[in-house]
RNA sequence: GGCCACGUGGCGGAGUGGUGACGCAGCGGUCUGCAAAACCGCGUACCCCGGUUCAAUUCCGGGCGUGGCCUCCA
């Protein structure tokens, strides 16, 4: 029952063995709150969150720890909510809670720790403090600096040697800096800006600092799985790196590095100047920002796990509609077996070993329809298996199951004024047609439900409707 | 310019030194008052050029293409 991961640090995948199997720790870089998160961001989270659920389920709910933190400080944040009127706070608490709503909504769990920044200066200044004791860091011009000359390993795991990084710079050397690519840990605050006090006067952390001091503070000097997506490598994580080995007597940060692919939109790169930059709001029931129609969470979760983490990602129409395709058929399954929906059995084999292959959950899926066509010929087992197989992978069952989905309501209330259930009306209508054996005026309630983009589905259990794709 | 990924059928997407994963779409059929759904059946794919090999989509080299990083962007 061996779990292989694949390692940013190595570039192969390894067997995973934890420090601790009574505490296995993972860190995963949050967001920075300063806008509605966009569908690049759901990937990481949506990705770890599988992780988690699986590590939890090998290793025992209570003994897995994952921190993912909320980056509340950062220039960006300073100017939006110069723009917008309103205090950093309020942006930052605003934006936290939609966000959270958001992979919510997504099937993701709340991670077992969530640290601020803001919170963890203290933290960070004694972190910048021993690095500057150890030679690792100086104090200039109101900034403090890590010296990257100062470690003789830096690069290892973007492996990028720092003759290299130098050559290829584009950008100007500040004049404080000691070498080209030493990094800032502090840097001073103008008066307006937040600061806090520290020993080289007003000021606030560098963007990689604060990763360090809290990953060490709630995992320790060493852990197991420390993730994020692959644009991170550099400079970011070869940072953290950097710092936390120098402020810890050279101990690694992380066993294991693991990074998710990127994502692109309809084949482009997301931008807003290409004008395909979406949220993940605007995907979900209430809007309508993508392709002209509203999404399910579970959907845009599912679509999202049939690639490969390590994998690129299209982000397309075509691919949700798949995806939904998908979730619809195994609705199917549970029409003709029912599953207990509290039961707590283990996924079969054949899905967990696709799991603990480096996540690959595009094969584990593949198992899923096989199970799917098992049970849809009535093998109990197999439409159980399918069942704990989509809650292992965070599929929302209860949206899934639902006779209406969410965005299906949001769209024929949008579209039709449903609100009064004026749907529900003309299918009991229709019923007493067919009970009459009239089909003409039966037939006549469908095909005028069918114009208003209402599909009618006549079952065992009585006649759904679905809006028409 | 430097470094790094990736290139599989109409589409999406795993995987492998040698029997065409899987899904979506499409086509044919069964069932149903008619439909929809469901079910059954149907597919000579691995960017190009060399090399290694009995055998390459899979390994090696080169080329082309796409994308990422080198600018506090997941």
């Amino acid at each position: 029952m061996s779990l292989r991961l694949y390692n940013t640090l190595s570039r192969t995948k390894e067997d995973f063995a934890p420090l601790d199997p009574k505490n296995v720790r993972m860190y995963v870089c949050g967001p920075t709150v300063y806008d509605y998160a966009h569908i690049g961001n759901a990937r990481p989270a949506i990705v770890f969150d599988v992780l988690f659920r699986l590590l939890r389920h090998l290793y025992g709910a209570g003994h897995v720890t994952y921190v993912r933190n909320i980056t509340d400080v950062d220039d960006k944040i300073n100017a939006r909510a110069a723009e917008r009127g309103i205090s950093i706070r309020e942006l930052t608490e605003e934006t936290w809670r939609i966000y959270n709503d958001d992979v919510s909504a997504l099937g993701c769990l709340p991670p077992s720790v969530t640290p601020r920044a803001t919170e963890h200066i203290p933290e960070m200044i004694a972190m910048i403090e021993t690095l500057i004791a150890g030679g690792h860091a100086y104090a200039a011009e109101g900034h403090v600096l890590f010296d990257v000359s100062s470690k003789a390993d830096y690069g290892k795991l973007a492996r990028r040697s720092l003759d290299d990084m130098i050559a290829g710079a584009r950008v100007d050397v500040a004049p404080y800096k000691k070498g080209a690519m030493d990094f800032v840990l502090w840097k001073p605050s103008e008066t307006g800006t937040p600061g806090w006090d520290s020993p080289w006067g007003r000021g606030r952390p560098g963007w990689h600092i604060e990763c360090s001091a809290m990953a060490g503070k709630y995992l320790g000097e060493t852990f197991d799985i420390h993730g994020g997506g692959i644009d991170l490598v550099f400079p970011h994580h070869e940072n953290e790196v950097a710092q936390s080995e120098c402020a810890h007597h050279g101990h690694p940060l992380a066993r294991v590095w693991m990074h998710n692919g990127f994502l692109n939109v309809e084949g482009e790169k997301m931008s807003k100047s290409l004008g395909n930059f979406v949220t993940i709001r605007e995907h979900l029931p209430a809007n309508d920002a993508f392709g002209g129609r509203s999404w399910d969470g579970v959907t845009l979760r599912l679509a999202m796990l049939r690639s490969h983490y390590r994998q690129p990602i299209d982000w397309t129409v075509s691919g949700l509609v798949q995806a939904e395709t998908i979730l619809k058929r195994w609705k199917g399954v549970f029409r003709i077996v029912a599953v207990p929906r509290d039961s707590n059995e283990s996924p079969p084999d054949a899905f967990l070993s696709a799991l603990r292959d480096d996540l690959n959950i595009p094969r584990a899926v593949a198992e899923m329809h096989a199970l799917a066509d098992k049970g849809r010929h009535g093998d109990f087992d197999a439409a159980k298996g399918l069942y704990q197989a989509g809650k292992l992978l965070g599929i929302n069952w209860d949206d899934v199951l639902s006779p209406q989905s969410a965005s299906e309501v949001a769209q024929a209330v949008a579209a039709l004024g449903d609100e009064d259930g004026s749907i529900a009306a003309a299918i009991a209508a229709r019923k007493e047609a067919r009970k009459a054996k009239n089909f003409a005026e039966a037939d006549r309630i469908r095909d005028e439900l069918l114009a208003q983009g209402i599909i009618l589905k006549d079952g065992p259990d009585g006649t759904t409707w679905e809006i028409k794709r």
